[in-house]
RNA sequence: GCCGGGAUGGCGGAAUUGGCAGACGCGCUGGACUUAGGAUCCAGUGCCGAAAGGCGUGCAGGUUCAAGUCCUGUUCCCGGCACCA
């Protein structure tokens, strides 16, 4: 009965040459019909399940990073749709940016008919690389119908006050001529010319008080487990939230006026020997207007701070300082100490202000010893925990006589009425002391600034405001939204906003008295974009609102996007930005989770010969290339198969030819062992199947448990991928001349299972090839929504064990037995065994230990 | 300086709970098929050794019948933060 199909008559049937291009093709037209193929369905029984890769910027074309980052998310994607759930998986473009500005002066081109050829060649290559996104949701953050929700957020948050002018120092890259948020500097550098400087201007700026979140935001890191603990911590010190006292000194001369100081260590304030002022603090400035030899050298300590900032050395510069001859009082003691103006000291962290305590501070200690100032010791460590030979190293408990030491185990001494306290009782104590008398109290401060999101640039939204001569700076109506971004004007890289030469636009009337008003030509960060674009996606074609809370709740429910894939570059900026963007919604009744995003995927780098892939190295892959030499399929999975998600991948030809290879031999496999006409082909899978059978349908089964954990449970595609692989190895060497599976041994029914399967398996990875396999398999449904297999514990069992035998913790021997043997019996026969034997001959056995894995022997 | 991650064959990597180190792939070697092979299939491949055996997860110790995995110390590499008071 089995040979009711003729086995020429598939031979000569099939190309037996894995084809990739042709099945791509062929494959790639059929789903373009389809459009509504990868739609989340809007009312659905189905558990929910939002993946979502990190929108691009249309940049002109994808590079391997992107490659990499959607193989993850779309294989996701695919094994989600196929245990059942409703899947959103949408895409969209970051669309705002300088570059679409540089192109428009150095290719001539409009920045909007720029970006929107490049985003209608990225999207092209993204469907031919077999992404499942629906395009349905698709958004475009240029087009008005999206940018003006940016604008009505803004008055939301301007409503609030949450929005808020100011004049600030501000980071300024000449090559972008716009400012910069404080996220965007690295280094001292832009973050998109890393070779050029920031340097700091004076202007009139949009700030949102991201501040204002700055607890929530730092309390709520401590509920994402499913954050990577990198990004939490890099955010951690990104708020750089502080515990510390203010207590304010008195200047003795002048009229008294009173210098607050920032601390950690209050405890330690009877050590304080001098006062620091920062050389832009507001005192400093007072000071030396009574003395022109101090102006002088205080205008050169803002020089040196200033271009050390510009330069990134600060950190490095040496510390040094001015006297100004002032002196203060320490409240506590009422004792006269010397106010110095030090370059070491920043105005825009705690107070701009310190008090220097040598004894117990390592850069007080050096500033005291250059230049004379008393070191007087406050602390005495915990002798409990002084050095023992045990721990000398420990950097935390040093000998007294090594000044200073920073330890808070330790005891104060020489502090008046609260010596003796323990250093964590004294910050209390002193910090309670210091607000009841009414010159200081406990506080916070964060490293956070309020987010600066003016730009000084075309191809961006445009800040809804407008400025009136009569009513100052009014908000744009939101029955007036959007304000729409004019097209077809003259971008310069010079001289402001391209915007400010635009009198249609520039010129408006005042909302609020109709009279002649001018518009903000600043345009918004494209972070703010970014800041909120995975809520568009769930109702992306909503002209009433940014989307419907219903529906966003639904796709969010309370913890966030389920699954979030991107690059750890964005550790900072977008998420910390996504985070505040997430709770102002929620404050204003918009949507009720808390955060954005529950669990967060960090994906290693792509690079190639150990650096980073990059035009200047000249080691650029190219996505396209790759796909026309190997296939979408291969280029793909080998992205998934080369390292394991998280970390870096090395790009290796021979490494993607590999991969090639194995599809190529899966492909051979199915295309000679698919007979889905022959009448075995349905039935149900006999009982009594053949050793070798049964083998087959054993590595099957343990194939299904090895992907299905790997996948679920770790993330490891590169291990899932080495599964099949191996149970593809098991087919080909128990086929018929290694090509034909011999079907005297193998019912054609265990054989369709397995091509099934093994089919199912690769569908995540290979999503081209699997579809061709499936219908030659003689499968109609959908593989898309296919069941996942599920593996059979029973079937995966073994029918015998090999168990390993040590003596003497070195590998001897091995046995086999049956399942469910005794222990007894186990080391029995392990003690038998011959090699064993050789090893253990004329020597005391101490004892046998059997772990239910292996055996060990001690003997002496 | 602080925080996070890492170091395993010639290479990318595997080993999920302390239990056979090196799965899978690349490369290499040999064989089959072939006019041919850079296609395909089969076999071998950590190092030393003819073999028996010995040695092997950055380094030095320790715990254990048993350590890539746990403990102590240490070196180097990658990423982030950094006069943060």
């Amino acid at each position: 009965m089995f040979d009711t199909m003729p086995q020429e008559k598939d031979t000569a049937v099939r190309d037996e040459r894995y084809n990739a291009q042709a099945i791509e093709e062929k494959w790639f037209a059929r789903w373009q019909q389809d459009t509504s193929l990868y739609s989340a369905e809007p009312h659905s029984t189905k558990a929910k399940y939002y993946v979502l890769e990190m929108l691009p910027y249309p940049s002109g074309a994808l590079h391997m990073g992107h490659v990499r980052n959607y193989a993850i998310g779309d294989a996701l994607a695919r094994y989600m749709w196929m245990n059942g759930y409703n899947v959103l998986h949408p895409m969209g473009w970051d669309s705002f940016g300088l570059p679409a500005e540089n192109a428009a002066i150095s290719a001539k081109v409009p920045p909007r008919e720029w970006t929107l050829r490049n985003i209608a060649n990225m999207k092209a290559q993204m469907k031919r690389l077999g992404f499942a996104y629906d395009w349905s949701r698709e958004v475009t953050t240029c087009f008005p119908d999206y940018y003006k929700w940016n604008q009505w957020f803004f008055l939301k948050l301007y409503e609030r006050g949450l929005a808020y002018r100011k004049k600030s120092k501000v980071n300024w890259c000449p090559k972008c001529a716009t400012v910069l948020a404080n996220e965007q500097v690295v280094g001292g550098c832009c973050w998109r010319h890393e070779d050029t400087l920031v340097q700091q201007r004076e202007l009139e700026q949009w700030f949102l008080r991201i501040t204002q979140y700055a607890d929530e935001l730092l309390r709520d890191l401590d509920r994402l487990p499913g954050w990577p603990e990198k990004v939490r911590t890099m955010q951690r010190n990104w708020i750089g939230r502080s515990e510390g006292t203010l207590v304010d000194f008195r200047l003795n001369s002048a009229n008294g006026e009173k210098i607050t100081v920032f601390t950690t260590r209050v405890d330690t304030i009877f050590g304080a020997t001098s006062v620091q002022l920062a050389p832009e603090h507001p005192i400093t400035s007072k000071l030396a207007d009574a003395d022109p030899e101090l102006r002088r050298k205080v205008d050169q300590l803002i020089a040196e701070q200033t271009r050390a900032k510009e330069t990134g050395d600060i950190g490095n510069i040496e510390k040094h300082g001015v006297n100004t001859g002032h002196f203060a009082i320490n409240p506590y003691n009422n004792e006269k100490i010397p106010v110095w103006v030090a370059n070491y000291i920043l105005m825009d962290y705690g107070t701009g202000a310190i008090m220097s305590v040598p004894a117990h501070d390592e850069r007080d200690y050096e500033f005291a010893k250059k230049y004379g100032i008393e070191i007087r010791q406050v602390i005495e460590p915990d002798v409990a925990r002084a050095p023992s030979p045990a721990n000398s190293a420990d950097k935390s408990v040093r000998a007294t006589s090594e000044l200073p030491f920073t330890t808070l185990d330790g005891r104060l001494i020489n502090s008046g009425p609260f010596t003796g306290l323990t250093c964590d009782e004294a910050i209390k104590k002193m910090a309670a002391y210091a607000e009841q008398h009414g010159f200081g109290k406990p506080t916070v401060t964060f490293r956070i600034k309020d987010w600066g999101i003016s730009r000084q640039r075309y191809w961006g939204t445009p800040i809804p405001m407008v400025f009136c001569e009569k009513d100052g700076v009014v908000p744009v109506a939101e029955k007036d939204l959007p304000v729409i971004l004019p097209a077809n004007i003259e971008i310069t890289l010079s001289g402001g906003s391209p915007l400010l030469r635009v009198p249609e636009f520039l010129n408006t009337t005042c909302p609020k008295c109709g009279g002649p008003a001018r518009r903000e030509t600043d345009t918004m960060d494209t972070f703010v974009d970014s800041s909120w674009y995975f809520y568009r996606y769930t109702d992306a074609r909503n002209d009433r609102a940014p989307f419907d809370s219903k529906i966003a709740q639904y796709w969010f429910g309370e913890k966030g996007i389920d699954q979030y894939i991107g690059g750890v570059e964005h550790a900072i900026l977008h998420l910390i930005y996504s985070r505040f963007w997430t709770k102002f919604m929620r404050d204003i009744g918009l949507i009720t989770n808390d955060e954005p995003v529950e669990r967060l995927f960090t994906q290693g780098m792509v690079i190639k010969d150990g650096a980073k892939m990059s035009k200047s190295l000249g080691n650029v892959v190219a996505p396209d290339e790759m796909v026309a030499r190997f296939g979408a399929d291969a280029a793909r999975m080998y992205s998934l198969f080369a390292a394991p998600p998280d970390r870096d991948l090395d790009w290796q030809e021979t490494g993607i030819e590999g991969i090639q290879r194995f599809l190529g031999r899966v492909y051979r496999f199915v295309a000679r062992n698919a007979h889905p006409d022959d009448p075995a082909w349905k039935k149900p899978i006999p009982s009594d199947l053949s050793p070798e059978a049964r083998a087959i349908q054993r590595k099957l089964h343990q194939t299904i448990k090895r992907v299905t954990d790997d996948f679920q449970g770790r993330w490891h595609f590169n291990t899932c991928i080495a599964a099949v692989m191996e149970l593809m190895n098991e087919l080909y060497t128990s086929a018929d001349e290694g090509v034909r599976a011999n079907r005297t041994l193998i019912p054609g029914s265990l054989l369709a299972d397995v091509q099934c399967k093994l089919v199912l398996l690769l569908a995540p990875f290979a999503p081209y090839l699997a579809h061709e396999l499936w219908e030659m398999l003689g499968e109609s449904s959908n593989l898309l929504k296919a069941p996942w297999p599920k593996f059979d514990p029973e079937l995966a069992k073994e029918e015998e064990i090999e168990i390993p035998v040590q003596v003497n913790g070195k590998l001897r021997g091995k046995i086999v037995v049956a399942p469910g043997t005794s222990e007894e019996e186990i080391k029995q026969k392990a003690l038998a065994d011959e090699k064993v034997q050789s090893h253990i001959a004329g020597k005391q056995i101490i004892k046998v230990i059997f772990t239910g894995k292996l055996v060990s022997i001690v003997v002496r």
